[in-house]
Order: C-alpha cells, then sequence, then structure tokens
DNA sequence: AGGGTCTCCAAAAGCGCTTTGAAGTGGGCG
DNA sequence: CGCCCACTTCAAAGCGCTTTTGGAGACCCT
C-alpha cells in the first residue's frame, strides 16, 4: 500500500492525502478524518526512504562505532540512554560499525545526505580527529566528553570528573589519609585525565608534606581492579586510601581487600566512579560505598535531546553543557587507622 | 555532490557512472578507473534513501526496544554483538525506541519499506506476540531465544540453557550435595524457565532421596544476588549449593558467602551463567567460578550474520540453532561439607 | 449580479539513484 | 567492402514521497 493507491482509494490526490496525513491546515478537516481513517485500516505506512530522499530529512541520528575498543559497556549504557530519548523524539537511531582506521569513511559515508541527521561523539580523544573531520563535513553533531586539546568551538557535553576527583581526593587527604593512590583508567583517555589531574592537584594542594600518592592505569573491569589493588596493597606502605575509575574496579579492590582482612572503610578507604550500570550498585559494597556519580544513561539521554534540538534548528550555537559529577557520600570512607 | 554532477564533470552519462561505481561488469576497465579516481577525489558519496529508494534495499537491519525494560545490559550485549558483525556485513543497525505497548506500531513503522531489511527479536517471551506480527508484516527475521510456547516455525538462534543447568545442577547432586538453590531470574522469562527445568529435572533424576531444593526469581543484578543469597543462607539447613542466573548475582552471592565466612568452593558451591560480559570474569572470584556459557555477544553476531544471509536469500528455510552453553569448571565447587 | 477572497484540490516537478532497452562504436570475418 | 557481433555507452523511465503552482469552486461583500 502506498500513496497513490491508498488516493485511487480515497478518489482524492496524493497530495490531499499526504496534506491531510502530515497535518497541513489547508485540508478540509472531514477529507483528514476519512484519509486517516483509510490509511489506518488498509495499514498505509509511507515509505521512508521516499519520505526522506524528498524532505532530505532521515529523522535518525547515529554514531559510528569501532569494531574492537568502541563497544564498551561505558558505549553502550550511553547508547541506551540516547537510544530511549531518541525515541521520545521519533528518531531512530543508527549504528554504523567500521573497521579501526576506517572510521573516517564511515563518517563520510554518514554524511552521505540520507542516512542521519546528526552524529554523536562518545568520549573523544585528547585531540580527536574526529571533531574537525565532523565540522568539515558540516554534519552536526554532540561529543560527550571534551577534546581538551582541541581549540575548535563544538557543542558537548560532559561530566567533570575533574572537580569531582579533586574533590574526592581532598576529602581523603581531609581525613588524614598519607597513601593515596589512583586506579585510573586506560591511560591517554580524556576521562582518564581528568581523574588525574584532579587527583594531583587535591594532592598538591593538601597542607604540609603532601601525601604520597600512586596512580596505576589498566581498565575498568573488575580484574583489573583486583590486580591493581593487590599490585598497591603489598607494596612498601601500602596506600590506605584508593580512588577508583569504576565500580567494576572497585569490586576488584574489594575483593584484594577483603582477601588481606582488610575492612573498607576502617583499614581502607574507597571511593569510585559510578557511571549507573545497572547490576551493580554502589551500595552493596561491603561497605556501601562512597562515588561520584556521572550516570552515562541520563548523558546519553540529553545527548539525544539536543541532537534532536540542534537538528530543528532550536539549538545553534556551539554549547557545552557540563554537569557536576556529584560526590555521594556514604560508609566507604574513614580516617586511616594509625 | 551527487551523480549528476559528478557524471557532467566527467563527461559521461549517469547510468555509466553508476555502473562503474557499483561494479557492474559492463563498463570498460579504463572507464571505472577513471570514474573511480574522480569520485574519491570529489568526495562523492551516493545517497542512501535515494539508492533505498531505487533498490529497494536498506541495507540495514533493526530491532525495536522499550523504553524501560528492553534496554537491559544483556540486550545491550548482544546488541554489541549484533552491531559488530552488521559492519562486516555492510549492514547498518537501526534501533526503534517504542514507548511500552506501542511495539506493534513501531514494527509496523520499520516494516514500511526502506528502513530496514530484516529485524532480530531479542529474548521473545513464552508466547511473544511479536513472532505472528513479524510473519503476517512479512518481515524478515531471528530471534535469539526460543518463545517455547509457539507453535509456528519461525528461525531462531537459542542457547541451551535447560540442558547447561541440567548438567550443572546433577554435578552437584554428583558431588553429594543434599540441598541446592538456584537464585534464578525474572520470573516468566524464557531462559528463567528454562534453567528452572534443567535445575529440576536433574534433581528429580538424581538417585536417592531427592536433595532439597529452593528456586528464588530476581532480577539479575549484583544486589538481588547478594539479598537472595542471604535469605538462602540464613535459613534452617541451607544451601550447600547455589546455582546463579548471571555472574553479577554470583558477585552478590560470594558476597553474601564472605560475610558469613563462608569460603566458596568448599563451604558453598557455587556455578553461574557467564553471559560474556566485559568487566566481570568468572575466573576473577574468590574461587574462580564454574561457569555454564552462553556469550552474548557472539550469538549477536551470529544472529547480525545469519540476517545477512536471509537478506541475501541465502537462508531461507526458518532454520533454529541451538547452542549448547558450555560447563566450564573451575574451582568454585566440591563436595559439601559434612 | 459582479468581482474579489478563501478554501480546497489536481497536476506536475523534483529528490538522487538504479536499471531497462537501445544506440553507437570498432574489429573480425566472409 | 559490407555485415554481424561484442563491447561500451547513453537516454529515459521509474522508485514513492513532498511541495510548488495554479485552477476551480464556494463564499462574501458591495
Amino acid at each position: 500500500m502506498n500513496l497513490k493507491e491508498l488516493s485511487q482509494i480515497l478518489n482524492l490526490s496524493q497530495t490531499t492525502v499526504s496534506r491531510a496525513l502530515n497535518g497541513y491546515p489547508e485540508v478540509n478537516e472531514g477529507t483528514r478524518q476519512r484519509v486517516m481513517q483509510a490509511a489506518r485500516q488498509h495499514g498505509y505506512e509511507p515509505n521512508a526512504a521516499a519520505r526522506r530522499l524528498a524532505t532530505g530529512k532521515a529523522n535518525a541520528i547515529g554514531c559510528v562505532t569501532v569494531a574492537d575498543d568502541g563497544m564498551s559497556p561505558h558505549f553502550m549504557e550511553f547508547l541506551a540512554g540516547v537510544n530511549e530519548q531518541a525515541g521520545k523524539e521519533d528518531l531512530d537511531v543508527v549504528l554504523a560499525s567500521a573497521e579501526q582506521g576506517e572510521e573516517e569513511a564511515a563518517y563520510r559515508r554518514l554524511a552521505g545526505h540520507g542516512r542521519v541527521d546528526a552524529v554523536f561523539l562518545f568520549a573523544p580523544s585528547k585531540s580527536d580527529p574526529r571533531i574537525e573531520l565532523l565540522q568539515e563535513l558540516n554534519l552536526p553533531f554532540i561529543a560527550y566528553g571534551r577534546a581538551t586539546a582541541i581549540d575548535l568551538e563544538y557543542p558537548a557535553l560532559d561530566a567533570d570528573i575533574e572537580t569531582a576527583f579533586f574533590n574526592a581526593s581532598r576529602l581523603l587527604t581531609q581525613l588524614g589519609h598519607k597513601s593515596i593512590a589512583l586506579l585510573n583508567g586506560p591511560k591517554g583517555l580524556s576521562t582518564s585525565l581528568q581523574r588525574d589531574a584532579g587527583f594531583r592537584r587535591a594532592l598538591k594542594e593538601a597542607g604540609g608534606k603532601p601525601p604520597r600518592d600512586k596512580a596505576l592505569n589498566g581498565d575498568l573491569s573488575e580484574r583489573s581492579g583486583y590486580k591493581g589493588a593487590c599490585r598497591l596493597l603489598d607494596a612498601d606502605s601500602p596506600p590506605t586510601a584508593l580512588l577508583c575509575a569504576s565500580l567494576f574496579s572497585a569490586k576488584g579492590a574489594e575483593r584484594a581487600a577483603i582477601e588481606r582482612d582488610l575492612t573498607i572503610g576502617a583499614d581502607l578507604s574507597l571511593i569510585a566512579q559510578d557511571d549507573g550500570f545497572p547490576y551493580l550498585d554502589a551500595e552493596t559494597f561491603s561497605a556501601p560505598l562512597t562515588t561520584a556519580r556521572a550516570p552515562l544513561r541520563k548523558a546519553g539521554k540529553r545527548v539525544a535531546e539536543r541532537l534532536s534540538a540542534r537538528i530543528k534548528g532550536v539549538e545553534k550555537e556551539p554549547k557545552v553543557e557540563v554537569w557536576t559529577a556529584e560526590l555521594v557520600m556514604r560508609a566507604s570512607i574513614g580516617p586511616p587507622k594509625s
């Protein structure tokens, strides 16, 4: 069933049917009802490709993912948020998966009119080439995370992890910890850099002799957290407080602590970043975990919302929105035992 | 830059340029080179919508997600696999998010020619109405998981969780456990039913007096696993062996065990289903965990692969593919202490 | 009653691509 | 020398929709 057939059934022109269906004012209300009714009855659905071709609007947002590392749980969680909101904005989400190194071509293909109206960028690296590319391609986009080394103005959403980790670290120094460690995420990622910066700044600003500090890079898995914590805790003068880049690595750290008969909160203070993953919950640790909240799903929603606004032309300027990653106090921290 | 412009630059007809670009044989090799070269140089990308309209092929697969419960980590992990493989098959993945109850309309819209060539269904319920709907809409699809109460023949992939949990449970009875419990997933889900069936069958078949059994439903989170395990372990005559529906709930169970000074493997045997989530790893438990492997990402890949085959017309019959969920033995199980 | 203003609809022109059917080359052969 | 065929190329017709243009009626006002 297409427009032509439907209009023939109704004894109307395609124009009229199209207008009736799309809510244009210049059509008789009675006619409109009749058209809508017939459309429903015959199960008419407009052909998306044809509409796209005619209007130049795809009614879709998207992103290109890289096969190997691009599809982390973090990304997927963010994507879940994007998708959820996109549904409310009546947008499809299209994923274009590219091989490592073929990303640019994939973006060019997406930009090739007709697939998506806009894209989002997840966790751009420090000087991510994609930003310049997208501007050159004139494809509207919003980045989640800041490419700190890039001067260009571009729309973004960012969680202020730096401040969160600064506050968290300062809290620990203020509690009197003299040896604090950071179990950070992968080297080079801008969030990792933010954590590191906040951490170091807090230690530097701590009055008196700055505490001993130690930072390790790893991925965000339980295994990595466990390994890192083992290394730290088994060293000479182990840290009495630990900052973790994710709840997963915090889980690993907890395991390492328990294995060593250290009680979280009493023997070892623990703070982690909570990305809001389902299934894993800051409160369900052996001591409820103090966290810096940076909920990915919510961020994804917001990005989809702004993308929709950009497509509609409502949002125009390259606005950078920064969300504070709020510190949630729970029982996993305390003064060092001595 | 569109086809017309490009062909004008080249002084060729659109036909020839199109054929050259799409690898048709009836074009001079020299001309083809010239065309390819010019296309690259001018950054020509064919308009996807136009191509779709002309060919009737969307070169995309998709699915409709439901805002609230449809976007579990399980689904996202599966989706990651789909997307990865889709990239290799040169297919886009499109997500259409619908409000609860609006799913049918969303499928109809997707079927409205031009958006996707096929869809996948994740974890259909026992008698999922979507299956009939899709057959009626004539939209090719593959389901991951079986709608057991439906008689229709339809293409699917399934992990044989029932057998896996049967084997796991039997293993525990053979080790001599007299009280075994199952921390199952949400009630009504077909995987939950499979686990339950396998579990009960094994206990029934155990020689002599059948062991005491207990099954709890919950979600698949750490918190739920913890709570369930607490309830079980604090009851009279607590189980000496525990089956968990996910690594997350197993993590929770582990925490409950540790809290009670029970050693996994010695005081409490633990077996869990491992869906292959990154970040959480069966080996990184206080005792490496025996698991039934049912890797979601791999399944997603396979579904995308088969979907591609269906689109191309290579796969035609409603083939049901069943993967055994292999039991991986690790140190978390042993005979009961007595 | 005539002219002007609205309201509603039909026809047709794209949107950018693929694909059909036909035409233009040139070479080989009789 | 002319004919046929293989090899290339081209013009044009859609694909199904939106949107512009312009015309036909209906209605109102003077």
